[in-house]
DNA sequence: ATCGTTCCCGCAATCGTTTGCGTGACAATA
DNA sequence: TATTGTCACGCAAACGATTGCGGGAACGAT
């Protein structure tokens, strides 16, 4: 455990010369010459130094570290994402700290705090569903960069990354059409939800470009899009008069929720009603039929992040950035919507 | 981004005091009056005070972040053990930083080494399957305190914390013996692999125990226990002449493979082949019939890994500890071995 | 009056690294 | 020769918090 650390002073007593030219060595500081820097890094990689991380730190103020802030870690896409933070930050040479938020609000500003106090070099969010109060979010924006991704809000002005919601709806919703659906359901998020409004707007764009009528009955909100809520609207959209022949839900869990349903009313899907989703989660190639859903390049959006938030913490400028990064995610067709 | 830090100086200036008085009132040090020391703790509160971290590194070589290793993030089990670190480290007022090893033993070494250049104050680590070179492993035991968990190894003396997966694997199989199922087949890992053997040494017993015979045939092992193998040995398990009656798979994702393919065949499950995983992924209740499967507390894992993690890390003693810590899994018993 | 305690607190060093500034050696230029 | 410039490096301060040591004040006991 003690271990005798290697520092700048031993390797400067053993070459006889000085810590700051040791330090510039290493460095590669013009001022030092080759000769120097060559025996200095030699010396250095054979006793195995390593910089102290909080001496380094604690001048430079940088902790080479970025904090990484989502709803619930358990989602296989949120994972997927974190996988391309990880890869990108380690190839950076950042190091990253998670945090889950568990969708609670106060947990979230709370964390953002936590994390700043820490002294990470910058923030990534993926905010939880009900992120209302702003003005807890903002006093971060002029104390360390942050960028928000997947789960984001126009509110806050800081560069954002998400998937392009509205189009891959709009595909989605194109292809529903294409197979000769004409009264297409949607089980979109009551609670005001960047991506929910946007696939919503996608929805009922496709829908006008070709002329099919928007009804009011088939589009159904709710709180929490999950399984169970799936299952409750399938059998809500079961009992009304004139019955759709697609449901769209906005999230994969909720397809599966919905075919669950489907298939205890013996309703043939694709040929009565087709399903699709939004994620492909890997429960879609679970579950009979297959699910047909979009498909979100997670690490893409992950990496990209990663690329952007370091951007900012290395930009010397100070103004705030505000780009809208959009990854496009695609249709990916199965047998819920699709017979062979 | 300037924004006048608040440090002890400051403090000290304000109240017309030493930083060293600061600091010991901030500690609640015995030596300080309770007087100065609530005024002292009242203006840091005011002042928004927050200790400068790379500083207090700097001098007590302490980090407050502990470094986690996982083979893969992306899976549900993984993440779930990833939650309970969080929290249970949050709540000790420590960070958490992360990494993914792909099951790459080259890069699960290197990711051990930055952590450690890093100055993580100790390291939660999940091995990768091949991990047989300790010697990349044992170095690091000298300088930072080391758990393993879930995915461990004996060879390595340090505290571990695993499922109790023998004997969840010996219940498992006895819930099939009691069901009426005679002639059971199970798929594990060929590799050495820690977890798989316990299982299927649980197996062992459990089918002695009940003086049933065991047959090499029924007893498959495979390279990477995924759906893919798991559908491949259900399809090898149904061509051999003494079919057997019950398939335990050691993992959900392959009870998920040989599900698909049992159907395939239409074989009823679980009248003629009942199967049962291991995991409660959240797949095995997508999956028709549902899958019985044993539930592995990862949070709890998760939680008490950090719990020792930290006794080792704050204890001022050097001696390595070596305990085994088992976190019981239960059976859970669904439509895949049992009809209503 | 002197001594010994106890209670509070300040001084100053320290951790390892970075960095502004200074300096000596030497070469080039006037 | 005197001046200027460049190169390569050293000095020392600084970052903010912690901590061993020492010391003054107050008080009681002798």
């Amino acid at each position: 455990m003690k271990k005798e650390l290697v520092t700048l002073k031993k390797i400067a007593q053993i070459l006889d010369l000085s810590t700051s030219t040791v330090s510039r060595a290493l460095n590669d500081h013009p001022d030092i010459s080759e000769a120097t820097t060559k025996k200095v890094k030699q010396l250095a990689q054979s006793l195995n130094y390593v910089p102290n991380i909080f001496a380094k730190g604690f001048r430079k103020h940088r902790s080479n570290i970025i904090g990484v802030i989502v709803p619930n870690i358990t989602h296989y896409f949120t994972t997927t994402m974190v996988r391309g933070i990880l890869e990108e930050a380690a190839i950076k040479g950042y190091r990253v700290i998670i945090s889950e938020s568990n969708n609670d609000v106060l947990k979230q500003t709370e964390m953002l705090n936590t994390m700043m106090q820490f002294g990470v070099d910058g923030i990534l969010a993926s905010l939880t569903k009900m992120t209302r109060d702003i003005d807890n979010i903002l006093p971060i924006l002029n104390k360390v960069p942050l960028i928000l991704f997947d789960k984001v809000s126009n509110k806050i002005p800081c560069t954002q990354i998400t998937i392009n919601d509205e189009e891959a709806a709009y595909n989605a919703i194109e292809h529903l059409i294409n197979i000769g659906k004409k009264r297409i359901a949607i089980i979109k998020e009551r609670e005001f939800s960047y991506t929910s409004e946007k696939r919503f707007s996608g929805y009922l764009k496709a829908l006008k470009d070709h002329d099919i009528e928007i009804d009011e009955k088939i589009i159904i909100s709710v709180d929490d899009i999950s399984l169970i809520q799936g299952k409750r609207m399938a059998n809500h959209l079961l009992s009304i008069k004139k019955r759709p022949d697609a449901i769209f839900a906005i999230t994969d869990s909720a397809a599966i929720g919905v075919i669950q349903t489907l298939k205890k009313f013996n309703i043939n899907i694709p040929e009565d009603i087709a399903v699709v989703g939004f994620s492909n989660s890997s429960h879609s190639t679970i579950i009979e039929p297959k699910l047909t859903t979009v498909d979100q390049p997670g690490e893409k959006i992950g990496k990209n992040a990663v690329k952007y938030l370091i951007e900012e913490i290395e930009s010397t400028t100070d103004i705030l950035t505000n780009k809208m990064i959009e990854i496009k995610g695609n249709l990916i067709i199965r047998d819920s919507t699709f017979k062979v």
